[in-house]
DNA sequence: CTGTATTAGTTCCAAATTGTACCAGTAGGC
DNA sequence: GCCTACTGGTACAATTTGGAACTAATACAG
């Protein structure tokens, strides 16, 4: 079961990384970095850059890089929270949304194709993996 | 369904960094970075840095780090290729597949406790989609 | 009120990452 | 053989990332 754990981790690690990357350029053609895609994608659930860092596991430093070029291109926008004047709340525009959307679509799209499209072992392995933990939880 | 593909990608995303997240202590302990142990896990499978870095869709510059690493370590050891004396063959040492199997034992341990763990709404819809996504293949 | 501790966000700069240029070796045409 | 095109790996420079220190604002004890 922990060889199983391991092998489950890796494909599913793996699949994550080929759809991630097969996006990257439809991403940029929406004028996203990878990066900056999940911080867009993540402002709706958590609208404060600390929030944001820890919600995604990132540094508070980056998220500052990501949400400044994220604003600079018009995706979001900074608003300052009355409740607190530290805080910098986060509002998606109009654009930023559509861009967002459209992003999670295509990565939606890739990724389902992956999975029909991965080494027909991979793709068994990884649906008996799958289908055993989940159908037997600890 | 486009939507719950999105979802399912962000929750299986975001499953995976937190388990990679967990560990990186425990990698610590043995003696690897992240990137470090990604490589070293894929030695075997793929013996060659460029194959390592298709495999893994890494930057062949960044291969060239992690294996120097890995060797200084003594985890890993280069030879030449006879056949192709460009080819640095990668050799794990008996430490190198000790640690190896120390790492993903500890990722798998982590990913099954993790996956039992994650907000029960989140749980349960990661279930249910991933459930509905293999059992209605394209 | 003050004083102290904590939090949000940024800046600074060191460290990690990676694009590009490179050298060595291979493959195949002629 | 020679020449050209290509591949494996590395080195170096430029970019990106992230730890630590910092400022501003809040919280809350006394």
């Amino acid at each position: 079961m922990t060889v199983d754990g391991a092998q489950l981790w890796t494909l599913n690690q793996r699949l994550l990384s080929v759809v991630m990357d097969a996006c990257t350029e439809e991403l940029a053609d929406l004028g996203l970095e990878t990066k900056e895609f999940f911080v867009l994608a993540e402002v709706a659930a958590s609208p404060y850059p600390a929030e944001i860092a820890a919600a995604l596991l990132l540094p508070k430093a980056s998220v500052t890089v990501y949400v400044r070029n994220l604003v600079a291109k018009g995706f979001i926008r900074r608003e300052i929270d009355d409740a607190d004047l530290r805080r910098h709340r986060l509002v998606l525009t109009t654009e930023g949304a559509e861009a967002r959307d459209r992003a999670l679509a295509a990565l939606a799209a890739e990724y389902d194709r992956r999975l029909a499209r991965i080494t027909p072992q991979d793709r068994s392995e990884l649906q008996r993996i799958l289908q055993e933990m989940l159908t037997s939880p600890a």
